[in-house]
DNA sequence: TAAATTTATTGACCTAGTTCAATGCTTTTT
DNA sequence: AAAAAGCATTGAACTAGGTCAATAAATTTA
Protein backbone atom coordinates (compact mmCIF):
# COMPACT_ATOMS: atom_id res chain seq x y z
CA UNK A 1 0.00 0.00 0.00
CA UNK A 2 2.76 2.30 1.06
CA UNK A 3 4.60 1.86 -2.16
CA UNK A 4 1.78 2.64 -4.20
CA UNK A 5 0.70 5.50 -2.18
CA UNK A 6 3.92 6.77 -3.81
CA UNK A 7 2.28 7.04 -7.37
CA UNK A 8 0.14 9.76 -5.96
CA UNK A 9 2.36 11.56 -3.72
CA UNK A 10 4.43 12.21 -7.17
CA UNK A 11 1.48 12.87 -8.95
CA UNK A 12 0.66 16.03 -6.54
CA UNK A 13 4.73 17.35 -6.92
CA UNK A 14 4.11 17.23 -10.42
CA UNK A 15 1.28 19.56 -10.90
CA UNK A 16 2.04 22.28 -7.73
CA UNK A 17 4.86 22.26 -5.79
CA UNK A 18 2.71 21.74 -2.41
CA UNK A 19 4.59 21.71 0.98
CA UNK A 20 5.11 18.58 2.93
CA UNK A 21 2.56 19.95 5.22
CA UNK A 22 0.27 20.35 2.12
CA UNK A 23 0.53 16.54 0.70
CA UNK A 24 0.22 15.42 4.33
CA UNK A 25 -3.08 17.09 4.75
CA UNK A 26 -4.79 15.87 1.51
CA UNK A 27 -3.24 12.54 1.78
CA UNK A 28 -4.86 12.48 5.40
CA UNK A 29 -8.12 13.01 3.42
CA UNK A 30 -7.92 10.57 0.69
CA UNK A 31 -9.41 6.92 2.17
CA UNK A 32 -7.29 3.91 0.73
CA UNK A 33 -9.16 1.23 -1.13
CA UNK A 34 -8.51 -1.83 -2.32
CA UNK A 35 -11.43 -2.94 -4.28
CA UNK A 36 -12.33 -6.48 -6.12
CA UNK A 37 -12.61 -6.61 -9.89
CA UNK A 38 -16.06 -6.76 -11.26
CA UNK A 39 -17.55 -4.41 -8.32
CA UNK A 40 -19.94 -2.02 -9.12
CA UNK A 41 -18.57 1.60 -7.76
CA UNK A 42 -21.61 3.42 -8.84
CA UNK A 43 -25.04 2.96 -9.79
CA UNK A 44 -27.27 4.63 -12.39
CA UNK A 45 -29.44 6.89 -10.13
CA UNK A 46 -27.10 6.93 -7.10
CA UNK A 47 -24.91 10.49 -6.06
CA UNK A 48 -21.42 9.81 -6.62
CA UNK A 49 -19.96 10.30 -3.10
CA UNK A 50 -16.41 9.42 -4.54
CA UNK A 51 -13.28 11.34 -6.23
CA UNK A 52 -10.57 8.37 -6.40
CA UNK A 53 -7.32 8.29 -7.54
CA UNK A 54 -6.45 5.16 -9.40
CA UNK A 55 -3.04 3.68 -7.66
CA UNK A 56 -3.45 0.25 -8.85
CA UNK A 57 -5.90 -1.64 -11.46
CA UNK A 58 -8.01 -0.30 -14.13
CA UNK A 59 -11.87 0.53 -14.13
CA UNK A 60 -14.48 2.24 -16.39
CA UNK A 61 -17.21 4.40 -16.60
CA UNK A 62 -20.03 3.92 -19.05
CA UNK A 63 -23.82 4.96 -19.88
CA UNK A 64 -26.56 2.08 -20.62
CA UNK A 65 -28.20 2.67 -23.94
CA UNK A 66 -31.98 2.42 -24.12
CA UNK A 67 -31.41 -0.81 -26.05
CA UNK A 68 -29.39 -2.12 -22.91
CA UNK A 69 -25.87 -2.34 -24.29
CA UNK A 70 -23.21 -0.02 -22.42
CA UNK A 71 -21.44 2.98 -24.20
CA UNK A 72 -17.87 3.29 -22.41
CA UNK A 73 -17.18 6.92 -21.25
CA UNK A 74 -13.64 6.05 -20.25
CA UNK A 75 -11.32 3.65 -19.07
CA UNK A 76 -8.99 5.02 -15.62
CA UNK A 77 -5.52 3.00 -14.79
CA UNK A 78 -2.95 4.11 -12.91
CA UNK A 79 -2.44 7.95 -11.99
CA UNK A 80 -6.04 8.47 -13.61
CA UNK A 81 -9.28 9.98 -11.73
CA UNK A 82 -12.18 7.96 -11.50
CA UNK A 83 -15.85 9.78 -10.76
CA UNK A 84 -19.12 10.75 -12.53
CA UNK A 85 -18.03 14.62 -11.87
CA UNK A 86 -21.00 15.85 -12.79
CA UNK A 87 -23.05 13.68 -9.82
CA UNK A 88 -20.45 14.41 -7.49
CA UNK A 89 -20.08 18.19 -7.78
CA UNK A 90 -23.87 18.92 -8.29
CA UNK A 91 -25.29 16.01 -5.75
CA UNK A 92 -27.71 14.86 -8.00
CA UNK A 93 -28.30 11.44 -9.46
CA UNK A 94 -26.03 9.43 -11.74
CA UNK A 95 -26.31 8.98 -15.30
CA UNK A 96 -23.79 6.21 -15.54
CA UNK A 97 -22.38 3.44 -14.25
CA UNK A 98 -18.81 3.15 -12.73
CA UNK A 99 -16.65 -0.46 -12.21
CA UNK A 100 -13.93 -2.12 -11.45
CA UNK A 101 -12.24 -4.15 -14.48
CA UNK A 102 -9.62 -5.47 -12.49
CA UNK A 103 -8.77 -5.43 -8.61
CA UNK A 104 -8.05 -1.95 -7.89
CA UNK A 105 -6.56 0.18 -5.20
CA UNK A 106 -7.69 3.50 -5.28
CA UNK A 107 -7.66 6.65 -2.84
CA UNK A 108 -10.77 8.15 -2.41
CA UNK A 109 -12.30 11.65 -1.69
CA UNK A 110 -15.28 12.75 -0.30
CA UNK A 111 -16.64 16.07 -1.65
CA UNK A 112 -17.01 17.64 2.09
CA UNK A 113 -13.13 16.57 2.33
CA UNK A 114 -12.69 18.08 -0.89
CA UNK A 115 -14.25 21.24 -0.23
CA UNK A 116 -12.45 21.39 3.25
CA UNK A 117 -8.59 20.98 1.09
CA UNK A 118 -10.00 23.53 -1.10
CA UNK A 119 -10.33 26.06 1.56
CA UNK A 120 -6.94 25.13 2.99
CA UNK A 121 -4.99 24.78 0.28
CA UNK A 122 -6.60 27.17 -2.22
CA UNK A 123 -3.19 25.49 -4.63
CA UNK A 124 -4.89 23.17 -5.10
CA UNK A 125 -8.13 24.55 -7.10
CA UNK A 126 -5.51 25.74 -9.62
CA UNK A 127 -4.54 21.79 -9.58
CA UNK A 128 -8.10 20.94 -10.37
CA UNK A 129 -8.76 23.47 -12.81
CA UNK A 130 -5.70 22.17 -14.66
CA UNK A 131 -6.77 18.86 -15.00
CA UNK A 132 -9.72 19.93 -15.70
CA UNK A 133 -8.55 21.59 -18.91
CA UNK A 134 -6.83 18.67 -19.95
CA UNK A 135 -10.02 16.55 -19.80
CA UNK A 136 -11.82 18.80 -21.82
CA UNK A 137 -9.45 18.80 -24.57
CA UNK A 138 -9.17 15.33 -23.95
CA UNK A 139 -13.44 15.30 -24.88
CA UNK A 140 -13.14 17.52 -27.76
CA UNK A 141 -10.43 15.12 -29.50
CA UNK A 142 -12.22 12.18 -29.17
CA UNK A 143 -15.59 13.58 -30.37
CA UNK A 144 -13.75 15.30 -32.90
CA UNK A 145 -12.35 12.27 -34.20
CA UNK A 146 -16.27 10.57 -33.58
CA UNK A 147 -17.21 12.81 -36.34
CA UNK A 148 -14.49 12.92 -38.89
CA UNK A 149 -12.27 10.02 -38.56
CA UNK A 150 -13.56 6.37 -39.61
CA UNK A 151 -13.50 3.46 -37.21
CA UNK A 152 -10.15 2.17 -38.11
CA UNK A 153 -8.13 5.22 -37.78
CA UNK A 154 -9.86 5.88 -34.17
CA UNK A 155 -8.87 2.58 -33.46
CA UNK A 156 -5.08 3.18 -34.66
CA UNK A 157 -4.60 5.75 -32.79
CA UNK A 158 -6.11 4.55 -29.72
CA UNK A 159 -3.41 1.55 -29.68
CA UNK A 160 -0.64 4.34 -29.91
CA UNK A 161 -2.12 6.34 -27.33
CA UNK A 162 -3.24 3.26 -24.81
CA UNK A 163 -1.19 0.14 -25.82
CA UNK A 164 -1.43 -0.83 -22.10
CA UNK A 165 -5.72 -0.55 -21.79
CA UNK A 166 -5.47 -2.78 -24.96
CA UNK A 167 -3.85 -5.30 -22.63
CA UNK A 168 -5.81 -5.19 -19.90
CA UNK A 169 -9.52 -4.28 -21.17
CA UNK A 170 -11.44 -6.48 -22.97
CA UNK A 171 -11.81 -5.93 -26.95
CA UNK A 172 -15.91 -5.41 -26.96
CA UNK A 173 -15.57 -2.98 -24.25
CA UNK A 174 -13.02 -1.13 -26.64
CA UNK A 175 -15.16 -0.96 -29.07
CA UNK A 176 -17.94 0.72 -27.26
CA UNK A 177 -15.04 3.40 -26.20
CA UNK A 178 -14.75 4.44 -30.36
CA UNK A 179 -17.70 4.12 -30.90
CA UNK A 180 -18.35 1.09 -32.97
CA UNK A 181 -19.54 -2.56 -32.85
CA UNK A 182 -17.79 -5.55 -31.00
CA UNK A 183 -17.95 -7.26 -34.42
CA UNK A 184 -16.90 -4.29 -36.48
CA UNK A 185 -13.68 -3.62 -34.50
CA UNK A 186 -13.06 -7.48 -34.65
CA UNK A 187 -13.17 -7.11 -38.77
CA UNK A 188 -10.84 -4.25 -38.51
CA UNK A 189 -8.47 -5.87 -36.50
CA UNK A 190 -8.09 -8.91 -38.95
CA UNK A 191 -7.88 -6.43 -41.47
CA UNK A 192 -10.98 -7.09 -43.60
CA UNK A 193 -11.21 -3.61 -43.50
CA UNK B 1 -21.73 49.25 -25.26
CA UNK B 2 -22.03 49.80 -21.30
CA UNK B 3 -25.39 48.58 -21.69
CA UNK B 4 -24.00 44.96 -22.89
CA UNK B 5 -21.47 45.01 -20.31
CA UNK B 6 -24.11 44.52 -17.77
CA UNK B 7 -24.71 40.91 -19.37
CA UNK B 8 -20.94 40.40 -18.11
CA UNK B 9 -21.60 41.53 -14.79
CA UNK B 10 -25.17 39.94 -13.75
CA UNK B 11 -23.33 36.43 -14.75
CA UNK B 12 -20.10 37.03 -12.53
CA UNK B 13 -22.70 38.01 -10.27
CA UNK B 14 -24.31 34.89 -10.26
CA UNK B 15 -21.17 32.43 -10.46
CA UNK B 16 -19.80 34.01 -7.07
CA UNK B 17 -20.49 36.72 -5.11
CA UNK B 18 -17.58 39.03 -5.20
CA UNK B 19 -17.13 42.47 -4.17
CA UNK B 20 -17.63 45.73 -5.81
CA UNK B 21 -13.89 46.12 -6.33
CA UNK B 22 -13.42 42.64 -7.48
CA UNK B 23 -15.63 43.72 -9.82
CA UNK B 24 -14.11 46.49 -11.00
CA UNK B 25 -10.82 44.77 -11.11
CA UNK B 26 -11.74 42.19 -13.93
CA UNK B 27 -13.75 44.26 -15.93
CA UNK B 28 -11.00 46.78 -15.55
CA UNK B 29 -8.68 43.90 -17.68
CA UNK B 30 -11.52 42.92 -19.93
CA UNK B 31 -10.74 44.21 -23.55
CA UNK B 32 -14.04 45.21 -24.53
CA UNK B 33 -13.80 44.73 -29.28
CA UNK B 34 -16.36 44.72 -31.61
CA UNK B 35 -15.84 42.40 -34.55
CA UNK B 36 -17.17 42.71 -37.94
CA UNK B 37 -19.22 39.21 -38.95
CA UNK B 38 -17.58 36.58 -40.94
CA UNK B 39 -14.00 37.75 -39.15
CA UNK B 40 -11.37 35.17 -38.28
CA UNK B 41 -10.43 35.99 -34.65
CA UNK B 42 -7.68 32.79 -34.86
CA UNK B 43 -6.49 30.64 -37.70
CA UNK B 44 -4.98 27.31 -37.77
CA UNK B 45 -0.84 27.27 -36.69
CA UNK B 46 -1.43 30.65 -34.57
CA UNK B 47 -1.23 30.76 -30.89
CA UNK B 48 -5.07 31.96 -29.34
CA UNK B 49 -3.95 35.38 -27.28
CA UNK B 50 -8.04 35.59 -25.58
CA UNK B 51 -10.25 34.32 -23.76
CA UNK B 52 -13.69 36.08 -24.64
CA UNK B 53 -17.43 36.66 -23.26
CA UNK B 54 -19.72 37.13 -26.04
CA UNK B 55 -22.07 40.42 -24.96
CA UNK B 56 -23.57 40.24 -28.13
CA UNK B 57 -23.28 37.83 -31.92
CA UNK B 58 -22.77 34.63 -32.75
CA UNK B 59 -19.46 32.89 -33.08
CA UNK B 60 -17.79 29.59 -33.81
CA UNK B 61 -14.75 27.19 -33.50
CA UNK B 62 -14.11 24.36 -35.97
CA UNK B 63 -11.70 21.93 -37.16
CA UNK B 64 -10.54 21.52 -40.86
CA UNK B 65 -10.88 17.99 -41.90
CA UNK B 66 -8.12 16.58 -44.29
CA UNK B 67 -10.99 16.86 -47.31
CA UNK B 68 -11.52 20.58 -46.52
CA UNK B 69 -14.52 20.49 -44.67
CA UNK B 70 -15.38 22.05 -41.82
CA UNK B 71 -16.44 20.48 -38.65
CA UNK B 72 -17.78 22.11 -36.20
CA UNK B 73 -16.67 22.26 -32.31
CA UNK B 74 -18.89 24.84 -31.10
CA UNK B 75 -21.38 27.74 -31.08
CA UNK B 76 -20.81 30.50 -28.78
CA UNK B 77 -23.36 33.39 -28.77
CA UNK B 78 -24.32 35.61 -25.78
CA UNK B 79 -23.19 34.72 -22.46
CA UNK B 80 -20.60 32.04 -23.56
CA UNK B 81 -17.06 32.28 -23.98
CA UNK B 82 -15.37 31.77 -26.86
CA UNK B 83 -11.25 30.41 -26.77
CA UNK B 84 -9.38 27.59 -27.74
CA UNK B 85 -8.91 26.50 -24.24
CA UNK B 86 -5.76 24.42 -25.30
CA UNK B 87 -3.85 26.78 -27.26
CA UNK B 88 -4.16 30.00 -25.27
CA UNK B 89 -3.51 27.96 -21.82
CA UNK B 90 -0.53 26.30 -23.27
CA UNK B 91 0.53 28.67 -25.53
CA UNK B 92 0.94 26.37 -28.53
CA UNK B 93 0.17 26.74 -31.92
CA UNK B 94 -3.81 26.11 -32.52
CA UNK B 95 -5.47 23.18 -34.80
CA UNK B 96 -8.98 25.26 -35.13
CA UNK B 97 -9.47 28.36 -36.07
CA UNK B 98 -12.35 30.69 -34.59
CA UNK B 99 -14.44 33.08 -36.64
CA UNK B 100 -17.48 35.90 -36.15
CA UNK B 101 -20.68 34.60 -38.04
CA UNK B 102 -22.98 37.52 -37.00
CA UNK B 103 -21.21 41.00 -36.23
CA UNK B 104 -19.38 40.43 -32.37
CA UNK B 105 -19.15 42.42 -29.19
CA UNK B 106 -16.62 40.44 -26.78
CA UNK B 107 -14.47 40.83 -23.68
CA UNK B 108 -11.73 39.91 -24.67
CA UNK B 109 -8.85 38.67 -21.63
CA UNK B 110 -5.09 37.79 -22.18
CA UNK B 111 -3.48 34.94 -20.44
CA UNK B 112 -0.97 37.70 -18.40
CA UNK B 113 -4.19 39.72 -17.36
CA UNK B 114 -6.22 36.41 -16.59
CA UNK B 115 -2.92 34.88 -14.39
CA UNK B 116 -3.31 38.15 -12.60
CA UNK B 117 -6.77 38.38 -11.67
CA UNK B 118 -6.18 34.43 -10.62
CA UNK B 119 -3.57 35.69 -8.40
CA UNK B 120 -5.28 38.92 -6.65
CA UNK B 121 -8.89 37.16 -7.09
CA UNK B 122 -8.68 33.56 -5.89
CA UNK B 123 -12.03 33.23 -6.06
CA UNK B 124 -12.34 33.58 -9.70
CA UNK B 125 -10.21 30.42 -9.58
CA UNK B 126 -13.34 28.27 -8.62
CA UNK B 127 -15.49 29.79 -10.89
CA UNK B 128 -13.05 28.76 -13.62
CA UNK B 129 -12.90 25.62 -12.47
CA UNK B 130 -16.73 25.33 -12.08
CA UNK B 131 -17.15 26.63 -15.62
CA UNK B 132 -14.94 24.27 -16.82
CA UNK B 133 -17.11 21.37 -15.19
CA UNK B 134 -19.71 22.36 -17.07
CA UNK B 135 -18.06 22.38 -20.20
CA UNK B 136 -16.93 18.98 -19.73
CA UNK B 137 -20.33 17.38 -19.16
CA UNK B 138 -21.33 19.10 -22.30
CA UNK B 139 -18.73 17.46 -24.01
CA UNK B 140 -19.40 14.15 -22.56
CA UNK B 141 -23.01 14.19 -23.13
CA UNK B 142 -22.12 15.43 -26.94
CA UNK B 143 -19.77 12.63 -27.56
CA UNK B 144 -22.40 10.21 -25.98
CA UNK B 145 -24.98 11.59 -28.40
CA UNK B 146 -22.45 11.14 -31.32
CA UNK B 147 -21.79 7.50 -30.24
CA UNK B 148 -25.20 6.37 -29.36
CA UNK B 149 -28.21 8.48 -30.98
CA UNK B 150 -29.04 8.89 -34.55
CA UNK B 151 -28.61 11.96 -36.79
CA UNK B 152 -32.23 12.73 -36.20
CA UNK B 153 -32.14 12.61 -32.40
CA UNK B 154 -29.17 14.74 -32.41
CA UNK B 155 -31.33 17.10 -34.11
CA UNK B 156 -34.43 17.45 -31.82
CA UNK B 157 -32.69 17.79 -29.22
CA UNK B 158 -30.00 20.49 -30.60
CA UNK B 159 -33.71 22.36 -31.04
CA UNK B 160 -34.86 21.90 -27.41
CA UNK B 161 -31.86 23.10 -26.58
CA UNK B 162 -30.30 25.93 -28.28
CA UNK B 163 -33.45 27.27 -30.12
CA UNK B 164 -32.09 31.01 -30.88
CA UNK B 165 -28.79 29.35 -32.76
CA UNK B 166 -31.03 27.27 -35.25
CA UNK B 167 -32.35 30.76 -36.41
CA UNK B 168 -29.10 32.35 -36.66
CA UNK B 169 -26.75 29.97 -38.24
CA UNK B 170 -26.68 28.80 -41.72
CA UNK B 171 -28.27 24.78 -41.84
CA UNK B 172 -24.53 23.30 -43.09
CA UNK B 173 -22.73 24.50 -39.70
CA UNK B 174 -25.65 22.95 -37.53
CA UNK B 175 -25.04 19.38 -39.74
CA UNK B 176 -21.53 20.10 -39.40
CA UNK B 177 -21.95 20.44 -35.20
CA UNK B 178 -24.27 17.17 -35.56
CA UNK B 179 -21.81 15.48 -37.10
CA UNK B 180 -23.84 15.14 -40.39
CA UNK B 181 -23.90 15.66 -43.67
CA UNK B 182 -25.59 19.14 -44.75
CA UNK B 183 -27.86 16.87 -47.46
CA UNK B 184 -29.10 14.42 -44.45
CA UNK B 185 -30.08 17.45 -42.51
CA UNK B 186 -32.02 18.36 -45.12
CA UNK B 187 -33.35 15.13 -45.25
CA UNK B 188 -34.27 14.57 -41.77
CA UNK B 189 -35.74 18.37 -41.70
CA UNK B 190 -37.87 17.34 -44.54
CA UNK B 191 -39.23 14.52 -42.62
CA UNK B 192 -37.64 11.79 -45.11
CA UNK B 193 -35.75 10.38 -42.96
C1' DT C 1 -11.05 -30.99 -14.72
C1' DA C 2 -15.55 -30.31 -16.31
C1' DA C 3 -19.16 -27.12 -16.78
C1' DA C 4 -20.48 -22.52 -17.26
C1' DT C 5 -19.70 -18.02 -18.63
C1' DT C 6 -17.57 -14.52 -21.12
C1' DT C 7 -15.20 -13.14 -25.14
C1' DA C 8 -13.84 -13.14 -30.11
C1' DT C 9 -14.57 -14.39 -34.91
C1' DT C 10 -17.08 -15.11 -39.14
C1' DG C 11 -20.79 -15.02 -42.68
C1' DA C 12 -24.92 -13.11 -44.80
C1' DC C 13 -27.82 -9.53 -45.12
C1' DC C 14 -29.28 -4.80 -44.02
C1' DT C 15 -29.52 0.43 -43.25
C1' DA C 16 -28.23 5.05 -41.73
C1' DG C 17 -25.85 8.19 -43.60
C1' DT C 18 -22.51 9.69 -47.60
C1' DT C 19 -21.21 11.31 -52.14
C1' DC C 20 -21.77 13.67 -56.24
C1' DA C 21 -24.11 16.33 -59.36
C1' DA C 22 -27.93 19.16 -60.67
C1' DT C 23 -31.33 22.86 -59.59
C1' DG C 24 -33.43 26.63 -57.46
C1' DC C 25 -33.40 29.99 -53.78
C1' DT C 26 -31.35 33.81 -50.87
C1' DT C 27 -28.21 37.01 -49.66
C1' DT C 28 -24.39 39.85 -50.59
C1' DT C 29 -21.59 42.57 -53.51
C1' DT C 30 -20.88 45.70 -57.28
C1' DA D 1 -30.66 45.97 -60.77
C1' DA D 2 -27.59 42.52 -62.24
C1' DA D 3 -24.07 39.38 -61.13
C1' DA D 4 -21.91 36.59 -57.92
C1' DA D 5 -21.64 33.91 -54.02
C1' DG D 6 -23.43 31.17 -50.62
C1' DC D 7 -27.15 28.08 -49.08
C1' DA D 8 -30.83 24.44 -49.21
C1' DT D 9 -33.06 20.72 -51.59
C1' DT D 10 -33.50 16.59 -54.30
C1' DG D 11 -32.39 12.21 -56.79
C1' DA D 12 -29.58 8.19 -57.64
C1' DA D 13 -25.95 5.31 -56.54
C1' DC D 14 -22.88 3.82 -52.94
C1' DT D 15 -20.41 2.36 -48.47
C1' DA D 16 -19.05 2.23 -43.67
C1' DG D 17 -20.62 0.09 -40.25
C1' DG D 18 -24.66 -2.45 -37.95
C1' DT D 19 -27.56 -6.66 -36.88
C1' DC D 20 -28.39 -11.30 -36.09
C1' DA D 21 -27.14 -15.87 -35.60
C1' DA D 22 -23.81 -19.44 -35.35
C1' DT D 23 -19.33 -21.13 -33.88
C1' DA D 24 -14.98 -21.17 -31.63
C1' DA D 25 -11.83 -19.88 -28.15
C1' DA D 26 -10.54 -18.38 -23.70
C1' DT D 27 -11.51 -17.60 -18.72
C1' DT D 28 -13.81 -18.32 -14.62
C1' DT D 29 -16.12 -21.07 -11.37
C1' DA D 30 -17.48 -25.19 -9.10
Amino acid sequence: MDKSILLFKNYLAQCNDFSAEELDLILSKMEYKRVPKKTRLLNIGEICDFEAFVLKGIGISYFIHENGSKVILSFASESWWLSDIESFHRQTPSKMCIETIEEMEILSLSLKDKEELLHSIPKLERMYRLILQNHLVNYQQRLLANIAQSGKERYQYFIEKYPEVIQRVPQHLIASYLGITAEFLSRIRTAKF
